[in-house]
DNA sequence: GAAATTTGCGAGCGATCGCTCGTATTGTCT
DNA sequence: AGACAATACGAGCGATCGCTCGCAAATTTC
């Protein structure tokens, strides 16, 4: 009888909160859960730690929470909410576009998502296992194909003979490397000048390879 | 006089075995390390799990590796060197061809490579925190970094005006990126025809962008 | 074959982990 | 005001962690 309505590790939110306080409580939480992940890392942000961190006990902790896992991946969500927004207003601004403006902004926009919270972003790439209950990070990644496979059909036209989804694979995984790896291990290539030539050579990549 | 030789936590072997009874003691906790990082993730490979997979006791392996990632750092640089391995072969024997066809040579070549030991490679290149003591991963890359300049370099002739550096990051990442996407995460685009359409898309994208 | 050295062993230490549960506090409703 | 629910607390559980250290066995040296 006792809390038997799930066979395996949730990470999602056990309860949400009703009252004001609790609200609080919870956001808390997710900031405290963010700061230690940038200062400690994955490894030593244990349940303990983030809930002194927040100003509130374990046993609050496990009301909302039922993992260290739920509360990462309330951290992801959170930073993927952020980059989705900045990167479907881009969509959005340069559907009218004609293709290799529109591709440049893209890319220029890619590293600015990218921008968004750095630190965070870094940690949540390079440290947050993949397999087992936080796969989550894939979600970011779906999203942004969907969008940019309708993107590129609506520029149809400028485009040669072309799988669709194929050529949405290697633009959007390929950009996604080139912007965070540039972002976040070779920070050098993007003083002002040298930000701008990266981003001629990744929308000369794209846009030769699409035409 | 008690191994008092470092001030921080290593990542290299503590003594190298002379005797081959210790030598076999050292390549059974490598592979078991490796077999335990594929069974169980790194998380659950505990020094102590390593030993007993090891059919080892933690004091053997203690005089050996003075941590779990100085463990982790010889799988690393084991599986590291047979993916050199087949690139460097491939470099070699693609220096003389012109660039279009060295360049799909070595797209499928980067799909073999990272069918070495793809269930390895992916624990390797998803759950080992990148941060800390454990960045030797991007050793690999660095090598694969200069070795593919002086493919590009030898082929100038072949290549517009560009700097070489630059190229190369670009080149380098995203043949990285797809390759290793593809195998780990998107197997189904792998199945014999789909296989050669990607090897041309991103052979394509390569000789499109250098010329 | 005795002494010295290398190698192997594993119980068990202190620390930390994720997490529970009984209790105290705050808020809501009537 | 009193009753009841929601929220917060934190000592402390059992498990596991990385790792040490004293001792036994195997091997080399003399």
């Amino acid at each position: 009888m006792l809390a038997g309505m799930s066979r395996r590790p949730l990470t999602t939110p056990r309860k949400h909160a009703s009252q004001e306080r609790s609200r609080a409580t919870v956001d808390a939480l997710v900031e405290a859960t963010a700061r230690l992940l940038v200062r400690e890392g994955f490894d030593k942000a244990s349940t303990n730690r983030i809930a002194q961190e927040a100003g509130v006990s374990v046993g609050s902790l496990y009301q909302y929470y039922p993992s260290k896992e739920a509360l990462v991946a309330a951290v992801i969500d959170r930073h993927n909410g952020e980059l989705m927004q900045v990167v479907r207003a881009a969509l959005v601004e340069v559907a009218s576009l004609p293709i290799e403006k529109a591709l440049r902004r893209l890319v220029a926009t890619a590293i600015d998502a990218h921008r968004v919270d750095p630190k965070l972003h870094r940690v949540l790439a390079e440290q947050i296992p993949r397999t087992g209950r936080l796969e989550k990070i894939a979600t970011f990644n779906r999203e942004y194909f969907v969008l940019f496979r309708d993107f590129l059909e609506s520029h149809r036209g400028e485009l040669r003979a072309v799988d669709l989804e194929l050529a949405t694979f290697v633009c959007v995984t390929s950009i996604e490397a080139l912007t965070h790896t540039a972002v976040l291990h070779r920070s050098e290539m993007l003083s002002d000048e040298r930000a701008a030539t990266l981003v001629d050579e990744a929308t000369r990549l794209m846009v030769r390879y699409l035409r």
